[in-house]
DNA sequence: GCTTGACCTGGAGTGGGCTCCAAGTCTTAG
DNA sequence: CTAAGACTTGGAGCCCACTCCAGGTCAAGC
């Protein structure tokens, strides 16, 4: 069992020394092992728990939800309902984020070619001004 | 030529007037015509000036962003190509971002199909835990 | 022992886009 | 004229996830 200290840690992981301690005060990470002169020790399951972190994230989870997943983590057969709503909850926001990008992307995408294409005016602006790429006038 | 209060542009355009204020404050808008006493009387260019901004938002641009396409709008036949390089830079940032956003939700939907199927274990959890959505063993 | 670099702490600052507040002024209906 | 409600200002606070800082301590090589 081998003990790294935090600068291993961040070479290992691509997180900073702060974000570690930042975690560790916000309680994401449980206090971390000491040096007698106070300095961190990381053990295994920290790092565990530091992958565990840095996956979720990258899946669109906040810090608030993934203290939830943590605790989930720890007796997942109980906790299965409320990790399906969590996820099903993210999936959703995630899924309507894709629309509306997928739509500014078209439109933009439209105007941008338009542009290319047009010697006169500037369909972005105008497109910007008007709205034309959405049907209803408002 | 209707001057509107402020709290008629709040009601017409959906923002608050804290919103106008801050925009006029950080120079999104001209300083806005005063009655004698000192309140705001919107002109219809500011209202057109807003709307802009309200779409451009949704389109992704930052107040940042919108400020310059503000000035560009003032003179777009001269502005075009940096017009032009803004939304082609933009819509690049959208595309990485409806990708990541794409991946993201194949990955988490699995995971919520499994977790629907399976009865023992978490998928979700440990799906978090060794991403195994991804072929790269990381 | 000394130096150097890694590490410690508590707390402040960042950015983007607002949002809220207090204390005061203006406008308008009755 | 009065009262109510709309509006004014400058400035502080918020959210999130860090990031930076000063001033000090620890660890390790020579």
């Amino acid at each position: 069992m081998k003990l790294l200290r935090i600068g291993e840690v961040t070479q290992q992981l691509q997180l900073s020394a702060d974000t570690l301690r930042y975690y560790e005060k916000i309680g994401l990470l449980p206090r971390v092992a000491r040096t007698e002169g106070g300095q961190r020790l990381f053990e295994p399951q920290d790092l565990s728990r530091l992958r565990f972190i840095q996956r979720a994230q990258k899946m669109g989870f906040s810090l608030d939800e993934i203290a939830h997943l943590l605790d989930f983590r720890a007796a997942p057969q109980q906790a299965k309902p409320q990790i399906r709503r969590l996820a099903t909850e993210k999936l959703a926001l995630i899924e309507q984020h894709v629309q509306d990008l997928t739509h500014l992307r078209n439109e933009l995408t439209l105007l941008v070619n338009l542009c290319t294409q047009n010697a006169d005016g500037c369909p972005i602006i105008e497109g910007i001004e008007g709205k034309e790429g959405d049907t209803r006038a408002s």
